[in-house]
DNA sequence: TTAATTGCAAACATTTTGCAGGTTC
DNA sequence: GAACCTGCAAAATGTTTGCAATTAA
């Protein structure tokens, strides 16, 4: 029944995370495997305590302080994308390719938003001594008054 | 020496000031009309902690709580815009008209971005049942490295 | 074996809240 | 006098840190 070599599509899946993870420098530890696979599975926007909760609720073994960490570790890796729309929390944005987002004000939920022909030329230089590194555009959205 | 319809540079300033206030619907106590003024004076970057020391340091009388109030109360009837570049603070933006921000990663500096031409046109409009009720244009630069 | 990771709880920083006392119209 | 504002301290978030025990290479 067993087989060393066992090519389900659960495990191919999760032995290509693990090269993925390792790709990216990051050690590929069971708490962060989990955390990535639930992550990367589709392109969704979390917040950390959202993270840890539907850790909890699949069963999987993870402590506060890890999530944080790990969701650090995948920012920093290029792997995750991290929103700031609110100053009270940040989202974890899972789909890294250049994109904007709507932010609902009302309901607290981020939307992505494909631009990818916002004009970027009527933008002034970074000043001297400085290289942008990232561009992050907003909409603030809120429910229609009736 | 004193005369009741005194017309000083300061005393014009903040009579205006306080008509200001009123225009907006806020009734200007005098925590509030020192925390406008210093705001109001020139176009600036505060977060509340800053703006605290600075009341401090200026010799006002105001709390903590009376500054995030003051605060909260000039974003919600205009006079002031909230900016979230960090997910740990809020910056307090004194320059109410359409603009955009360069954020320093290195030393959470904000700056100014006039770019009135933005293209919008190719931006999609807002889901069903929303309507667009603001934009945050943030270009995240850092230190070019040596 | 050696370095890295985890979990827990405590520490932190920022912002909000409850309420007594004071101020404004 | 009624409504509103202020200040204090306590509470509520969201995130980080210190450190001992565990796990990975």
């Amino acid at each position: 029944m067993s087989n060393p070599d066992a090519t389900t599509p659960a495990h191919a899946a999760r032995r290509a995370l693990t090269q993925r993870l390792h790709r990216h420098g990051i050690l590929p530890t069971p708490q962060r495997l989990e955390i990535a696979a639930m992550l990367l599975a589709e392109a969704q926007h979390l917040s950390a305590d959202q993270v840890m909760e539907k850790m909890l609720r699949c069963g999987a073994v993870v402590s506060k302080a890890t999530v944080y960490n790990t969701l650090g570790l995948l920012v920093e890796r290029g792997l995750l994308r991290q929103v700031s729309v609110d100053s009270s929390k940040s989202f974890y944005d899972s789909n890294t390719r250049p994109h904007h987002h709507f932010y609902n004000v009302d309901d607290g939920t981020l939307t992505d938003v494909e631009a990818p022909h916002l004009c970027l030329a009527d933008l002034p230089p970074p000043p001297p001594g400085t290289y942008a590194c990232g561009m992050d555009v907003v909409l603030r959205i809120r429910h229609r008054k009736l």
